[in-house]
DNA sequence: TAACATTCCGCGC
DNA sequence: GCGCGGAATGTTA
């Protein structure tokens, strides 16, 4: 199941599973028509409401300000790695950041700091598991494999300061 | 096995 | 200070 969320910063597709959010994309500039009668089933109320907490933290993200509370999040696709990772991220405040070592350091692999990188990129739920708040050593930006362009605009969102 | 969203250190400018 | 090269490093497909 996945629906349209509008956002000031374009439409998000979010995809749900049985167990909650399972995946949320970054608006597409060339998938413009949302697939709106492609949808043919209609969601349950339970999607509906998950929806409906996904689309306010998504909201109250992008404006800077932290999410009130999350719809459950479907985790069960990445290896127990990167869920450890991602449970890591999710404590991360709005315009606070960790650098990948602090991360690897804090699921007990401090030597694992570039695996740390490869789970950011591997997150399927990007802004609400704040991947962008993942710096590389001494605030320097790293990188983004949704693009430098978003993990910039999140950071100006939140008022993070970077040497780059 | 090869690829990384890293980090550190040593060098030359 | 900056950039560059190279090594160590854990996880993944």
């Amino acid at each position: 199941m996945h629906l349209p969320i509008s956002t000031t910063a374009g439409t998000f597709i979010a995809h749900y599973t049985t167990h909650g959010l399972a995946r949320l994309d970054f608006p597409d500039d060339r998938r413009p028509p949302v697939p709106q009668s492609k949808s043919s089933v209609e969601p349950s109320t339970q999607i509906r409401r998950w929806h409906d907490l996904t689309t306010r933290a998504l909201q109250a993200t992008l404006a800077g300000r932290s999410p009130r509370e999350l719809p459950p999040l479907d985790l069960s696709v990445g290896t127990e790695f990167q869920r450890e990772v991602w449970q890591v991220l999710l404590q991360i405040a709005v315009g606070q950041t960790q650098s990948y070592g602090e991360v690897a350091a804090k699921i007990g692999r401090p030597k694992a700091l570039r695996a740390v990188g490869g789970a950011c990129g591997a997150n399927p739920i990007p802004v609400l598991v704040p991947c962008h708040r993942v710096l590389a050593a001494n605030h320097r930006i790293g990188g983004f494999s949704s693009g430098l362009d978003w993990k910039r605009k999140l950071l100006a969102i939140e008022r993070i300061p970077t040497n780059s």
